[in-house]
RNA sequence: GCGGUCGUAGCUCAGUUGGUUAGAGCGCCGGUUUGUGGUACCGGAGGUCGGGGGUUCGAAACCCCUCGUCCGCCCCA
């Protein structure tokens, strides 16, 4: 007889609990409730969608589509994928449910995202992120909603001072297709000095030289033409109302030319919120204007906006933390003090006092849990307590003891 | 997908040129204290040495394969 074996949790997955889930609940209690302060919904979709939500949304030949997908079959023969962003979902549920009436709509989410990657740390196969969109919105004021919003949140995160805002513009349709014929045109010339990789990417997504790490392609790159001389005055007054919206917020950022997409759909406000405290993982929260994108997935022209931010890396720039401590712990000894008891927690607890009782154990035992759960007191009932209608109070901070009537314990600790 | 690193107790790590029953700290459980936590002291449990195969009289250690981790690239949150 062979001896079983225990599973083992799928590659790139993670078991999250304790002070890391601290953290990561932190990161996410956070943000539900800056996003309320900034008055977006909070919508729910589904984690899995027809494969052609995301092909058709992200492009048939990015990584992601091509390789990265999480896709299947099901029963029926139909092909879904499980989710590798919330943007597509959304826009799906957006124009399927006529979403439409309530443009320009404000909404958030947050959950779990698939991508097969290669892990490493920040970076999993399974993994979550936050999202804020803004669809139906063409206006500047959205962008800088959502770029104040997401500095809020670094700042009641904790964390704002390790990271900081890249803004760059990718223009408008026309101020686009000049820059990138403009790019092409430049790196065509040296194509024999750029990077393998970099000369793929000339064929394939020239936008993406100019984020290179290698140092052929540096000098390269540094000469490159920027989008400010391609830019239509539409788009460079749009680019101008945002960097004076978050002046005025007083928002900082830095302009960095060399920001571009991955996906096929942004136009204009390109941004990354980047620390350099998580390695290879350094953008913590990316996003942009994808007004092309609705379109895309047969709706009527939307422009939008939106970010979406890793929750795992967010939590590790947070920092592990403790659970929160509760306030009281109730100590019964002997049977008739356990059964006393359940009358007591219950009303700490509809008092909306954080109470616990450990469900076995010696007074000692007790005592410990009290201690180890953070409590701020310990109701101690006895036999001879509970003959006389009382409980001992202890403050476990002070160490200090007095008898109180039960029906005043709440008010005693309160 | 490519290149590299590392896998020993729940956690962080020791483990001599390959040599008996694989160790420490923290944590956990118990005791000193049969109605009182935090401190201290004492004791205990807990290990397929990631897995499989090979070399050897003998493998945690050497070799091969495999799984996982972490780092860089790619891509991206």
């Amino acid at each position: 007889m062979s001896k079983i074996q225990t599973p083992q949790a799928i590659r790139g997955t993670q078991d999250i609990f304790g002070p890391e889930q601290e953290a990561f609940g932190f990161v996410v209690d956070t943000f539900e409730r800056v996003r309320r302060l900034y008055n977006f919904k909070r919508a729910e979709m589904p984690v899995f969608e027809p494969t052609a939500v995301f092909a058709r949304s992200l492009g048939e030949t990015t990584d992601v589509v091509s390789k990265e997908m999480y896709s299947f079959d099901d029963r029926s023969g139909d092909s879904l994928t499980l989710r590798p962003e919330f943007t597509a979902g959304i826009v799906r549920a957006y124009l399927t449910n006529g979403w439409q009436q309530h443009a320009p709509l404000k909404l958030t989410t947050h959950g779990p995202l698939f991508r097969y990657e290669r892990p490493q740390k920040g970076r999993y196969r399974q993994f979550h992120q936050i999202d804020a969109e803004i669809l139906g919105a063409g206006e500047p004021a959205a962008d800088v909603e959502l770029l104040v919003m997401a500095d809020q949140l670094f700042k009641e995160l904790g964390i704002d001072d390790g990271v900081t805002l890249h803004l760059n513009t990718l223009g408008d349709p026309e101020s686009r297709a000049a820059w990138r014929t403009a790019l092409v045109a430049h790196f065509e010339k040296h194509r024999g000095g750029l990077s393998e990789d970099s000369q793929t990417r000339l064929d394939v997504n020239p936008l993406r030289i100019l984020d290179s790490k290698d140092p052929r392609d540096r000098p390269i790159v540094g000469e490159a033409p920027v989008i400010d001389d391609s830019l239509t005055d539409e788009a460079r007054t749009f680019f101008d109302a945002v960097t004076a919206g978050l002046d005025a917020a007083g928002v900082a950022w830095t302009r960095n030319a060399r920001l571009v997409r991955g996906f096929d759909y942004y136009r204009h406000t390109a941004f990354e919120f980047i620390t350099d405290r998580l390695g290879a993982q350094g953008t913590v929260l990316g996003g942009g204007r994808y007004d092309g994108l609705v379109e895309a997935l047969g709706g009527p022209h939307t422009p939008s906006v939106g970010w979406a931010a890793g929750i795992e890396r967010l939590a590790m720039l947070v920092g592990e933390r403790d659970a929160p401590s509760i306030d009281v712990a109730v100590v019964p000894l002997g049977e008739a003090a356990e059964q006393a008891a359940n009358g007591i927690i219950a009303n700490l607890r509809r008092g909306g006092i954080a109470t616990d009782m450990a469900y076995r154990g010696n007074m000692k035992k007790r005592m410990k849990k009290a201690n180890d759960a953070g409590a701020r007191f310990a109701v101690i009932l006895g036999e001879d307590e509970l003959a006389n209608g009382k409980a001992a109070v202890k403050d476990l901070s002070t160490g200090e003891q007095r008898d109180v009537a039960l029906g005043d314990i709440v008010d005693a600790v309160r």
